[in-house]
DNA sequence: GAAAAATATGGAGGTAGTTTCCGTTTGTCA
DNA sequence: TGACAAACGGAAACTACCTCCATATTTTTC
């Protein structure tokens, strides 16, 4: 699955130096502040060349992605084979956020691209997903965390911390939203979590419905 | 604050024609694969007139999102006039997946345009979070949530909600992002929460360093 | 109710970012 | 070392965005 073509020297040399100044670029927050030509200028190769690489924006950025992306999983598996299941979640988790507070830059970045639906990012998300569906599946057959909510639920949290990056205190909020999430995950009270029926939504008046009084 | 000029009649139809077009296009979630310009054509007028009523796309939207937001608020009022705190606030969560569930290109459209920084949102959005702030602080008052968790994070996780709208299983797993929030939001055990301190990350590495040994 | 003044219109054309195309250069293999 | 393939780079075509102004419409004035 990996590199199955040779590729000739200076093409893989060049094709670094593009990647080198992208993932610059990229941890600086300037990605999309930037003429794609330029990338090109900048690395010192030519217009055609950077096009011949990466068709788009988004192939360029999906390829520096990778390896942050391979980065996160390695320590998730790390984790969980050397702390208690319940542990190794949170310190993921909390993780996740001190890495995100340490490259803000690059989280701005990826959360644009992931609204932007550009689904180059798809295959390190899914990555990413599985190893935090590794990490709570784990947690729940050791009957810490309970079995009723995914770890879809988990990862749309941590979209949403890498989302709302600029808010002011972002630091402590996105460790807040851990810590309800952990603490909504950890079973202990059926009971309490009463009317919040996760499949079917039957709230009351769900729906809120659109009324301004417009013309149509 | 509002209208100050008379404006014109045929500049206010010309206004009302774009609006609608927009809204249209917004909710099917096409706003972005459209050229400025032809919402112009669409609606049936010139591409001045366009540009002198909304110089931007984000101008555009940013008059679409406020009603919508209008209305949200209005049900958030409401709700916290009617029931009691905490219920109020669990109805509100799930009403708003309910809505995003329901105006799906809407959500979208939403999420790419925060994304995308243009800060035309912003008056809207933190219209939308003082609701939501009014609503938890007055389970707090009541003693029914936690006190060391602000409206931030719970904005948070609804921006991931509406973030990852294009996920499969979307309805269920926002369903549950709200149950956890609101579990792990009840007052009830201190002690659970252990290790997860909510300010300082005192966790065990917390900071991932990106290690890939790549030449620079 | 007609002329004057103010306001708004629309689309042709300028500007700038993106992408393709192809003659030339560089690396590889025998 | 020669021949062939792979890669280069930048000029030029393309596309979307936005401005500008001669013309048209509405409102005000007398």
């Amino acid at each position: 699955m990996t590199a199955a073509k040779p590729l000739r020297a200076d093409a893989q040399r060049n094709r670094e130096a593009l990647l080198a100044k992208a993932r610059e670029v990229f941890d600086a927050g300037d990605f999309f502040d930037l003429r794609f030509d330029d990338f090109a200028r900048l690395a010192g190769v030519g217009t055609g060349t950077l096009y011949r690489h990466f068709p788009t924006r988004e192939a360029l950025a999906e390829a520096v992605y990778h390896e942050e992306v391979a980065t996160l999983c390695d320590r998730a598996r790390q984790l969980q084979a050397t702390l208690p299941a319940e542990e190794a979640l949170a310190t993921f988790l909390h993780g996740m956020v001190g890495y995100m507070d340490a490259h803000q830059g690059l989280a701005r970045t990826l959360a644009t691209l992931m609204a932007t639906g550009s689904g180059a990012l798809a295959e390190g998300s899914r990555a990413l997903e599985q190893a935090v569906t590794d990490l709570v599946a784990a947690a729940v057959k050791d009957g810490a965390v309970r079995d009723d909510v995914g770890a879809g639920a988990v990862m749309m949290a941590l979209h949403g911390i890498g989302a709302a990056h600029d808010r002011p205190g972002w630091r402590a909020e996105a460790d807040s939203v851990i810590t309800l999430v952990l603490d909504g995950l950890r079973r202990s009270h059926q009971s309490a979590s009463s009317a919040s029926g996760s499949r079917k939504a039957r709230h009351p008046a769900a729906d809120v419905e659109r009324n301004s009084g417009r013309a149509r």
